[in-house]
DNA sequence: CATGAATGAGCGTTCATTCAT
DNA sequence: CATGAATGAACGCTCATTCAT
């Protein structure tokens, strides 16, 4: 039997459990992390097996192929990974709020915050989304993928509003990716002089939200 | 120790003459035209030398790096060129307008019909923009040049409006940025169900931009 | 950005450890032993992979960067197997000599007679100090590293000469040079008629490094 | 008929006649002094149409090869140039001489003082005998052009004092050749420190050459 | 006399991956 | 769990040369 088709090698080894070895979830945790800095710093164009090695500080690239089988399937894992990370850190942020207005706010909110504050994470996201393909050249993840862990959330707080008369009349699908876009120009924003502060950031992009959704008096 | 200096075999010429031989333009405008689609549909990471040769139809690859000498001054041809066509087609449309709220829904008008008719120049500038990297590994376009075409037209109204008392107080540069990302949202928007018709997307955008910008009654 | 900095693949090894696996050593030596033939008779200008896979009988050019990484560090390491060679072949035979006289003479020999039979080693270093250059276009040897193994061992006999009286007054340094070249001269000469020995050759030069050191009487 | 099979474009153009025109000749002394320079600085191998092109401050790589066919052919010119201006300087300061020791004296001053002073020709002269090889890859020039221009000068007088019973018994291809090469050996030793003036290094020669060569007393 | 346009062959190097233990 | 050795394919780029005017 081949051992090797598309499979990372170790997860045959205990086929069926999902539980995997301590040390192995360490070592994936390592080359993970690795892949991610590697992706936010020299992009997904020169994310290769020979840089992820050197600043994962392990003695061959054939260990990032040992556990994880393909270039692809590492990829998969840093997304998964990043979209764990975003999703745990913002969910629980917009939980206690009853208006859709308030949950706006508080969503914008979390989410510039924690992509000011993960910006490697973020890049390392972008840049798999917008890169990554197959064998045949067609991307892997479409712009779903990149929206879901991020517009995914702001849509429904979109129709919410509208459903209760809060916010006015609009499509919600191009205004969740262009609050999303926002959020993401404000990164960008910060950057350049003269200097924002994250708190003002928040607070522009808020002010825009509520002009932008709430209904005409 | 290198001679070309990374130009093209065919290009110095002793003054500073703009001439190139009819000939040579029309190779190099149908290699960069060959540039343009590989890019678009394989990303920056598939747009070789092979596969640019093949779409232009032309003989060998010899031929690109003896009409652009290295790979990046091509770039620099696609980007010029881009920008070239982009420009020509957007600014005379928001010359007639005298108010800014009037200059900022034609600018975004403008803008979006241009970027939907030509979303491969669009994506082969985006992919140069967010990829094209130096021997040490340093983007080599900032998100500046990507922006110079588009927001550099926006924020000048932006300004202006808050000048003449039409628009409000905000951040005109994180506007502009926004402005600029809810336009290519609009053309990731229109390729999902459900289907919105460009029209549409151009009354959604130019209705938030106004909502966005205009002074509180 | 680079990531290997041009070093083997299979290098490094936490610890400055001298150890090498015996497979791989067998390959570097078979290898290098093919770079030497090559770099005698093709020249350095002509010493490609292909010619040096060809030659050791191996499936790629692949397998050259493997164990060498870069060409550069395939040439230092043909410089430093012919150095190690030639400097155990050499070195042990003037070791039993007491006058500065009694040493010239044997140095001479072993020297002019290690070239002999080994043109090849001797043609492989020269190739590579006379061409090899950096990317910047300068020479990486100088001709100080051509003259270390075999130059340094003439000028300390000449001086120990000097300072006991037995030879005149005349700079070392020159002297050394002229003696080394005219090694090099009679390996030259031996290739033309009227056909030379190898003996008349080793007589001939030690008659003349006596008449050109002894003091005048 | 075909125009070009290795010969120069222009030379068939005046059939038969040896004459050049003015223009064409200066085009080919600027070429050839182009190329000279280039071997010097970059070596050999180094040594491309392109580099020559840009020192020259020509227009085109065409223009070489439309002044002389191949780039064999120029190297070709180079050779003989630089063959020339050696012995036009060289072999008329030892006509006057009638004793076979100042001759040798008289060619060896003017030798290493030529050598001294056109070191770019030399180093060009080098570069060609040592790395040009034909389709084949042998040496297109041995050692016996290399050493023609300054060693054929040089044995005719140690034969000619053997034969006056001037010198003593010895082997006058090796010692030419020795002699030769410790003249080249002198312009390294200039080089390096301890410094060395002309003066200096001459005397050490001309003093080396009269003791290897005189009779014993 | 000079130039423009084109070209095939070859270069060193980098890539992810696979076959062995 | 980890490593060593090997590999074919592809990359951008440089080369001298040739067919046209």
């Amino acid at each position: 039997m081949r051992v090797t088709d598309g499979m990372s090698e170790v997860s045959e080894s205990s086929a069926g459990s999902p539980e995997r070895s301590l040390a192995a979830s360490a070592r994936r945790a390592q080359i993970v992390e690795a892949a991610i800095e590697t992706l936010a710093e020299c992009g997904h164009g020169q994310t290769t097996f020979a840089r992820i090695r050197q600043r994962a500080g392990i003695s061959s690239t054939r260990l990032i192929s040992y556990h994880f089988g393909t270039k692809g399937e590492l990829m998969d894992a840093v997304l998964e990974e990043v979209g764990l990370r975003a999703h745990q850190a913002i969910s629980q942020r917009v939980a206690g709020e009853s208006s859709a207005s308030g949950a706006l706010t508080a969503r914008i909110e979390a989410q510039v915050e924690w992509v000011a504050h993960n910006s490697s994470a973020v890049r390392a996201m972008s840049e798999i989304c917008r890169n990554e393909r197959d064998a045949e050249g067609v991307l892997r993840y479409g712009v779903e993928v990149t929206a879901r862990a991020n517009v995914e959330g702001l849509e429904p707080i979109l129709r919410a509003g509208q459903e209760s008369g809060e916010f006015r009349q609009f499509d919600t699908g191009l205004m969740a990716l262009t609050l999303k876009s926002a959020i993401d120009a404000a990164i960008v924003r910060m950057a350049r002089p003269p200097r924002l502060t994250l708190a003002q950031c928040v607070h522009e992009l808020t002010t825009l939200a509520h002009l932008a959704t709430r209904k005409e008096s």
